[in-house]
DNA sequence: CCTAAATGACTTACCAGTCAGTCATTCCAG
DNA sequence: CTGGAATGACTGACTGGTAAGTCATTTAGG
């Protein structure tokens, strides 16, 4: 028993990113309210003072973990629909895939999930969350949506409401990945069914009535 | 100060009616770990010892609530294509209509949001909602549309996954409205958002009245 | 050595759950 | 009717356990 686990290692470049690593896996499994700050100082093989060195309460480990976890999600986003030279139906094609990908990263869709769930006790932070990654999600598609129908390729609908519509099953198959396939043995593969919305999507959108795809 | 705010009141038969209902409202506002018995006690107008007459536990209180919303939810589905004689297009149009209502209901809505927020905490209630609710909703659906791809009305497609397609902007608007509507003023109208969702959803799944092309 | 990063025992606050006592209501005896 | 005894719904101070946050001490690393 005497062995001490690790010796004690003094590391103040890296601790935050991995106290916030341990912090977004501790949050993923019990929620908020339930993690301790013990269980996050245990997982990041480290005592529970030393998370206050960097952090000053929990609710602030909290809200650092939500934000470094932020930019990731747009980069990959914005990179999907980079290339300007594709037609609009396959930069949404592109979007769809690259969202599919976040939305099976269990890892990554636990922070939106967490925000969701304490919106009630965070207001400020699900307001940030609202622009800083809904808001521009929505304008990317609506983007897209908007060049497609400039350049005749789709009818003409409000983008705005169209964007959310191209958005809400990439959202509730990420949900329901975290939600509900821990707890059942039959998942749907989140794949099948985001190109199955792909093709329901664009046909639903497309500009004449004799089909769209080459 | 000697006036006291009500005379104890005895009321054995609408106890845990008022109980469920005051910790519905507490658990929408602040969630399952941030609520006090206190809370929900005071806001029944009762004391905290008067809960335990009626619940073992806080947990037992969380479940007998969710328990309670089930029934009405699922009949109101249920009812809303009672009406065999329609076409299934419409009654498609009718389940978004009494879609739409649950979900503009914030207090109805906020059940799903706290078992999904909860599902880790609370597995056993997850899998029960899951098939309770969330799996009732999906037959109801595929039903329809199965019955409307026999009848030549709609395309042969995956009745399994299409459901999922249909139902998924309807578990956002309500997710968005339980979420970001108390924290910000620009609300879009499920209404639009779902009148048009019916809209594309209809059209994607049309069989192609110009014999045109797989 | 010296500094500052890291530790973990300690303090403090909070809250689920308990239970001895209170009082509104009911119901019979006179 | 009436009053007072019995009932049991209701109360709220209290307990025990838990966990956030602190800080005097230890020790890695230069």
């Amino acid at each position: 028993m005497g062995s001490p686990a690790r010796p004690r290692l003094r590391r103040k470049e890296a601790r935050p990113g991995e106290l916030l690593s341990a912090a977004l896996d501790t949050f993923r499994e019990k929620g908020f309210a339930a993690t301790r700050m013990d269980d996050i100082a245990a997982r990041a093989g480290v005592s529970k003072g030393t998370i206050y060195l960097y952090y000053p309460s929990k609710e602030a480990v909290f809200e650092a973990m939500v934000r470094a976890n932020l930019l990731p999600n747009i980069e990959r986003m914005e990179a999907a629909i980079a290339d300007e030279e594709r037609s609009s139906a396959d930069r949404l094609r592109l979007l769809v895939t690259a969202f599919g990908e976040i939305a099976g990263d269990a890892r990554l869709v636990a922070v939106p999930k967490l925000v969701l769930a304490e919106a009630g006790n965070f207001p400020e932070m699900a307001r940030f969350y609202r622009h800083e990654v809904i808001g521009r999600a929505l304008s990317l598609v609506s983007g897209v949506l908007e060049a497609g129908m400039a350049h005749g390729e789709f009818r003409r609908l409000d983008a705005a409401l169209t964007a959310r519509l191209f958005l809400a099953p990439v959202i509730v198959a990420a949900l329901w990945q975290t939600t509900f396939v821990p707890v059942e043995d039959a998942p749907v593969p989140p794949a099948d069914l985001l190109r199955l919305h792909l093709d329901l999507f664009l046909r639903s959108i497309a500009a004449d009535a004799s089909g769209g795809a080459p």
